[in-house]
Formats: structure tokens, sequence, C-alpha cells
DNA sequence: GAACGACATGTAGCTTTCGACATGTCATCG
DNA sequence: CGATGACATGTCGAAAGCTACATGTCGTTC
């Protein structure tokens, strides 16, 4: 349930509305955890049910703004203090490279430079919008300083990427003669 | 659907069963793309009944083994050269980042230390996981080519995050005087 | 004053995914 | 021969998450 800690830390930032946090989550940080409105809207609900945060304020446009509770806090503090961090991924493009062996080779080729042009361009837009940061753009709070570092870690994995897809189409493992032939021969194995 | 494709990826290497296929997730594919076997299983069952697999061979303790039909060996193709990549990942890890400024400054710092050791294992583990395919001790058939690049991409990203890691303890950005103390100031914002 | 687009919140239904439970098979070792 | 543990397959129900649909508000612009 990490959507419901999002959320928290997100209004513990400062009261926001559903609408507000949706558009939150479709920039910078649904590149890390994808939500759409309805997930968001129906977990409001519930953390408000909960009593984890509370209605702040109703504006203009049916607008409905939260803001959290002391309890929301110490939930989402316990949370970053106590709950183990799950190590594992879903990320498709890495998912896809198993069965990179079933492409023909020309659109293997060009399916890994769209790949780089992809991550490098994304890199190069996250390190721009981390300069602006640095050059003190949007103030020196906490929060931006901790976002600060989270965009650090989206520029470095674009770029290991992009390096990633760069390597992948200079070497020859997937040049190699029968690379990309149709029926299966045998497989590959892995370890524990 | 990427579990229906992974399923068909795999056995477009040779048949397998239910309990093959988990192991399989259960090791590096798991780590990428998450999946636990009674998933597996009602795939496997669909896919069966889609006439995309079929029953090999019946083996001890009920063993039930799949084979890919043609059909999906085409249907898999045809994911791959067809379907866009979701470049969109879902990653516990980094979205916790953007709620560090919640945590006690001593327990971000013991964090990002064990951050680092983990991304570091994982990346040596990788890396010397990856110096036996070129080493050649698993054959040089495609999947095992395929296999390499994926595994590259794994021990970049591992390596990427350990860099990270250490960037992050050592940077000011979360020893400046303010960092981590309790309640919201501002917010930060992001550009679109 | 009509049309449009951004703001804003929701519901319905479906698919995906997960954790817990349940069962059965076979080899090995004491 | 009984226990143990790896092999092997499933069911069930709940939670999470998505797409599509639906509605309403407000400011601007023609």
């Amino acid at each position: 349930m990490s959507l419901r800690h999002g959320l928290l830390g997100l209004l513990a930032e400062g009261p926001a509305s559903g609408y507000d946090l949706a558009r939150r989550f479709s920039q910078a940080l649904g590149s890390v955890w994808p939500a759409q409105h309805p997930q968001i809207y129906s977990e409001l609900v519930r953390l408000e049910a909960a009593g984890l945060i509370e209605v702040e304020s109703t504006g203009p446009r049916r607008r409905k703004a939260y803001r959290i509770t002391d309890a929301g806090l110490t939930e989402v503090r316990r949370w970053l203090a106590e709950v183990d961090v799950d190590h594992t991924f879903r990320m498709e493009v890495l998912f896809r490279a198993y069965f990179y062996w079933l492409m023909e080779p020309e659109d293997l080729k060009a399916h890994l430079a769209a790949e780089q042009r992809f991550f490098a361009e994304t890199a190069a837009a996250l390190r721009g919008y981390a300069d602006t940061k640095d050059r003190g753009e949007w103030g020196t709070s906490k929060q931006t300083r901790a976002m600060r570092i989270a965009l650090e870690a989206g520029v470095r994995i674009n770029e290991a990427l992009a390096g990633w897809a760069q390597w992948a189409q200079e070497t020859d493992v997937m040049t190699a003669e029968d690379f990309g032939t149709a029926k299966p021969d045998d497989g590959g194995g892995e370890p524990a």
C-alpha cells in the first residue's frame, strides 16, 4: 500500500486537493509510482475515514482540500522508519530484454536505438530540472532538497539505461551469426 | 498484460512447467517483474484456452509441462515488435526518496548507507554472474546472449543506485541545518 | 450568451496481483 | 516405516489498479 503513504507524504508538505495530488502523480512522481485519479480519490476517502487526513477547506468548483492530521504524520514517519523497503521493481523495458532473442536483428537494432534516445532525453530533461533546483529557483526547503535527491536518482538511472542501450547496440552479443533467428535451441538457465 | 507475454517468451526457450516458470520469476526475472505462482498457474490455464500454449507432457508428481504453439510464438513476436514499451516503472526505493525530508537525519543516514550496501552487493552479484556468461559457461545460444544483455542492465542500474546512495550521503542537501526537522513549511513544487 | 477548455470529483466494472490456505507426490535419511 | 523437505499444482477471496463513463464548475474568448 505505498500509494497510501505517498499521499500522506505529499499532504505533509501542505494541504492539497485530490486534483492537486493527481497532478503530482502525473509528473515526476508518476514515473516511479504510477497512479490514476480514481485510485487517488478513493484512497483519500479511506484515509479520511481512518483519521489520517481531514478536510481542510472547500473551494470553488467543489474543490476539497485535505490536510494531514497528527496521526497521519505519525503514520507516514512510521512507514519511512520501520517498514522494510521493497527492492523489487517493475520495469517493462528490462523485462523485454530477456526476450530480445526472439526479435529480428534489424527490429532489435531499431528498438535499442529508440531506447537509447528515450533515456538520454529523459536524463537530460531531469538533469536540467535538477540544475534549476541547484540554482535555488525552488528555494531551499527540506522538501525541495529531498526532491533534489529523488531527482538525482532519476537522472542516474536514465543515464545508466541510455549507456546500456548504447552498449547493447555496440556489443557483438546480438550481432553474432545466429542471433535473432527463429526457432528455440536450448535454454540459458539461471542461478539462484 | 506483460506476464502473459513473459510466460510465452520463457516457453519459447523450450517446454516448462508452472513450477519451472515460477522459479524463473523468483530469480532474476522477478526483480524486474514480480509474479507469484497463483498468478502464473492461472495465466497458464488462460494461455492454453487461447491456444497459445499446449500441454507437452505430464511427469511425476502430477507435473505438467507446457509447450508454446506456433500461434503463441507469433503472439510473443507481435508483442515485441508492435506493442509500445511502457517506460513508467514502479520503484519503491525512489518513491520513498521524495519523502526523505520527513525522516530524522540519523535514520536517513543509516537508510542511505544500507541502500548503498544493498545496491553495491546486488551489482557485484550480477556482475559475477555476467562474467560467467562472458566466459561461455552457459553456452552461446541466442537466449544466453539476450539474457546477458538484460543482466548488463541490472548491473548498471544497481551500480547507478549504489552511486546515488553514496552521493546522497555525501551531499550537503540532507545535512543542511533544518533538514529532517518536523513540521511542513512550504512545498517544493514540480514542473510539467 | 454560447462554446470551449481547464478545473474538479466521482462511479462502475473489469483485470491484475497477492497472501493464505489446501493438497498431493516422491526421494532420502534415520 | 515414519518424518522431512523439495517438488508440484491448485483454489479462494481480498486488495490494488486501470479504463471508460459521467457530471459539474468556472473563466475566457468569440
